[in-house]
DNA sequence: GACGAAATGTAGCACAGGCTACACTTGCAC
DNA sequence: GTGCAAGTGTAGCCTGTGCTACATTTCGTC
């Protein structure tokens, strides 16, 4: 028989793409922010996701520890080139998986909203598909 | 000017999927098994989330709190009223969303696992969408 | 340069949802 | 009816992600 990979079941790959989440919105929002404000703090970050500021201080010592951002006390919250690299992908998945909401006919504001969950459980197959169909629109 | 309810941004909704998420796929699961089985025990939720028995067991203590599920030492696991509703209401929005990425072109194997996670996030809206993209077929 | 508001940091708390190790119960084989 | 395997329960641990309260720093205004 054929060695076969052993496959995490889809509840398994369901909390991994949690794991991942938060990871994603945050350097997507500080990406976003550094492009329209020249700097992120995180104090936007707060008001963005509606959390406290503690919240965001802690999120982002995750993230530094993960080798997304840096940040050193008092001073702005930047991204390492591995944080620009997921920043990137992020953005671009989330805004198919946006347009092709829209494409299906689904309201803006509706789009806005769903789009923020499901792009973290869109596989590439997935993605490559709502792809075909905006452009197919 | 109109008072408006106060929205919860995305993000805060995305939350709240999240904190329903567990429910849901659990009393799917368990009234999955019992249509099945005759009886869900403890021990099936474990091998089909691929979690350990204690987290089973501390799950249905939240459950149960919830009002979804009953439970006695050493006894199966019931559905409330409420744990059944929940349960059909899920399956039929897991299930629409599964046949429409299917209708997409997505593979079974990958449509199974991207529903899972998707399922959570979409509104009454999209659900529409994608069942009308279905039924156009 | 002093001051006050805004931003940031820190301590300490809570809950969800994972785990291992170990104890106890149940139920089936014999 | 004994015994063992399977199932279940409990203690105690962890990380992630949320919070309030309070301390400290920064920075623009005067
Ligand atoms: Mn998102
Ligand atoms: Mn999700
Ligand atoms: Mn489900
Ligand atoms: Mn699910």
């Amino acid at each position: 028989m054929t060695p076969t990979k052993k496959q995490p079941n889809r509840h398994t790959r369901v909390r991994s793409d949690h794991a991942r989440e938060l990871a994603e919105d945050y350097v997507e929002a500080i990406a976003d922010q550094i492009a329209a404000a020249g700097a992120c703090r995180a104090v936007d970050l707060a008001a963005l996701f509606s959390v406290s500021h503690v919240t965001v201080n802690r999120t982002m010592g995750r993230l530094q520890r993960d080798g997304f951002v840096t940040t050193e006390p008092y001073g702005p919250i930047e991204l390492t080139p591995a944080g620009r690299r997921l920043a990137k992908t992020s953005r671009r998945r989330h805004e198919i998986v946006h347009q092709f909401l829209i494409a299906l006919g689904v309201s803006e504001a509706v789009a806005d909203v769903d789009s923020e969950g499901i792009e973290h459980h869109v596989s590439p197959e997935t993605l490559a598909a709502m792809k075909a169909f905006v452009a197919a629109q």
